[in-house]
DNA sequence: ACATTTTATGAAAGCGTATTCAGATATTCA
DNA sequence: TGAATATCTGAATACGCTTTCATAAAATGT
């Protein structure tokens, strides 16, 4: 290992104080221009690199934030973290990742957290109540919820507005002439369910169709259970025509459920997802879907988080953003057929 | 914010010395069982959490690991991130991720992490040469290289036998009766272009086929890249009747060129993929394809890397493992053709 | 020309922890 | 019983940085 070149060795070698080294590095005002280019040459020639750690120290900030999210794998969360990574590194921070797969993991994490390794949290996938992270915020930890929000109202998020881009959905398959529609998600513990949950209920009811209870399926956030969910869905007696699944990835195994029933997408079942991953632009998959801004949701989440951070002490009202969500109209609705 | 306990708090409270608090928190030998009792009732109830900066400062150790991803929304890149993550937080490290979709960002950012920010780096899509990297392995810094490879041979590495992968994609497409096989790629300064290309010309010699410099493409790994290579291989004179690409996105870009050019996947144009993303096991997918182990490949390289920190000073010998890639065959080379 | 302000710098303190050093008490051994 | 050893604990120091405090020199104002 190289040795490390400290703040004194930079100031012995140019012959100065330790301090005006410190004040040449942060800018300071009132330090001589003869000075401060000694101790450039300095610095230079040493190859000196600043201590973050030590920094942080004095400072009482870490520049980093934690980031967690529930499962990396899943491409709307992969594009969600790239958008905060570099947001953050624009900003000047470096980005601790925590896979929470489970919440008992969350849990420990924010133990870990607490230990002052970063300025500030963004959660993407936070349940509505969860008591742990209720406490953070209101210990004035300062938090951005980002995808999923938190049910305390003090807390800041920027979220995709679910509950219209599941009316959209829900509307646009209603407007194709389906008036059995069948809607699969996860549990309704967390805002992204239960808005979208509402606003596909609204839409039925708006539209003067039966909500009927058998036709929506609220179980859990993967694929397995999309793909079981389907199967049950088109195996009721009188089955839906056409899906709202609460996601793309499980869109797709429900997908793959309709036709390892030997039924046709749209023809038999039409399907609408909801995030638009890449995958679902696809020439072989063709996902109708409501599209998110995974880039600037993610932006604006690291905007706002850092911001609290600039705020500090003076806490300000929290900030609820609900980002425009989009229809992208593919094939699995049977755009094609309505086109005919 | 909540003020935080430091260990002298504990130790007022405890009516002991602040130098105990950091022994009974340390699990030091020659603590007194009742004092030990005092201090762990205090830390309760004052709800102390240890500052890990100040603690990382006095042990010269972040506990925390770098991980270079040059795009996270590659599904094996976010596959690998996720199993790095996971495995790190088992020994108790902390990963701070680096997204660098361009080379002139990886720099900035390993001047970033000469700051003793993190106590060592996992690198996942390093060029085989690269004077930056290159400096701080010969530095002594502790650097894992994962999936690619810097060609220094004192650096550890764990990738796929890329070469042993290329050559069961191809000697598969060969034993298809395929004769004319196309290549597509990225540059050969990367460890992954380079080996795979050898494997498939060594392959294509062993069978006595003949080396077609018109058949390979070697541009850049991004999806634009494939899908024109793809229509450019498939209209040449004496097109191609399989293509072996190099990952599962690109293969995937490529499939879709096919598709454009009015051709059919695979009676006209047979593919393989290298990866197996989860996305290409997808019904309306089936891709064929190598199987890479990023779960293994991703704890792997975390195992070493924290290895490499334990036995700081003393170093070893560089660690250089090659994982067995698997060929998964299923519908884009015609084998359902082939069972018929 | 003297008081005041501005500019410039070093010494020292502080951030919260781990650890060394030294001393005190208790225990063991001959 | 005295010496050697083991057990326990507090004071002090170090980690590398930022910043306050103090002080000195230079510039400015009247």
């Amino acid at each position: 290992m190289p040795v490390p070149v400290t703040t004194k060795d930079v100031a012995r070698k140019a012959g100065v104080s330790q301090a005006t080294v410190s004040r040449v590095l942060n800018n300071h005002h009132y330090v001589n221009e003869e000075t401060r280019q000694k101790v450039l040459k300095a610095i230079k020639e040493l190859g000196y690199q600043p201590n973050i750690i030590a920094r942080s120290m004095a400072l009482q900030k870490t520049h980093a934030l934690g980031l967690m999210v529930s499962d990396l794998t899943n491409p709307f969360y992969s594009e969600l973290a790239k958008s905060i990574i570099n947001r953050a590194k624009e900003l000047g921070y470096n980005v601790i990742i925590y896979n929470t797969d489970t919440e008992d993991v969350q849990a420990t994490y924010l133990d870990f957290l607490q230990q002052r390794r970063v300025d500030g949290i963004i959660f993407t996938s936070v349940e509505l109540k969860d008591s742990k992270v209720e406490k953070l915020v209101k210990a004035g930890f300062p938090c951005v919820f980002c995808n999923r929000r938190l049910k305390l109202k003090t807390s800041s998020f920027i979220c995709s507005d679910n509950k219209k881009g599941a009316k959209i959905a829900v509307k646009h398959l209603i407007n194709l002439g389906h008036k059995h529609i069948g809607y699969i998600s996860g549990p309704n513990n967390y805002s992204t369910a239960l808005e979208r949950l509402e606003g596909y209920i609204e839409t039925v009811r708006e539209h003067g169709l039966h909500v009927d209870n058998q036709l929506i399926k609220q179980g859990y956030f993967n694929n397995d259970y999309a793909y079981s969910a389907t199967r049950e869905l088109i195996s009721i007696p009188n089955p839906p025509t056409a899906i709202f699944v609460s996601n793309d990835l499980m869109a797709l195994a429900a997908m793959e459920a309709v036709l390892d029933a030997g039924l046709r997408v749209p023809e038999d079942i039409a399907l609408v997802g909801y995030d638009d991953i890449k995958i679902s632009g696809h020439k072989l998959i063709q996902l109708t879907t409501v599209a998110q801004h995974m880039e600037t949701m993610g932006r604006l989440a690291v905007d706002e988080l850092v911001q609290m951070l600039s705020r500090d002490g003076g806490r300000q009202k929290p900030v609820h953003k609900f980002l425009e969500p989009e229809l992208i109209i593919r094939e699995t609705c049977g755009y094609r057929l309505a086109k005919k």
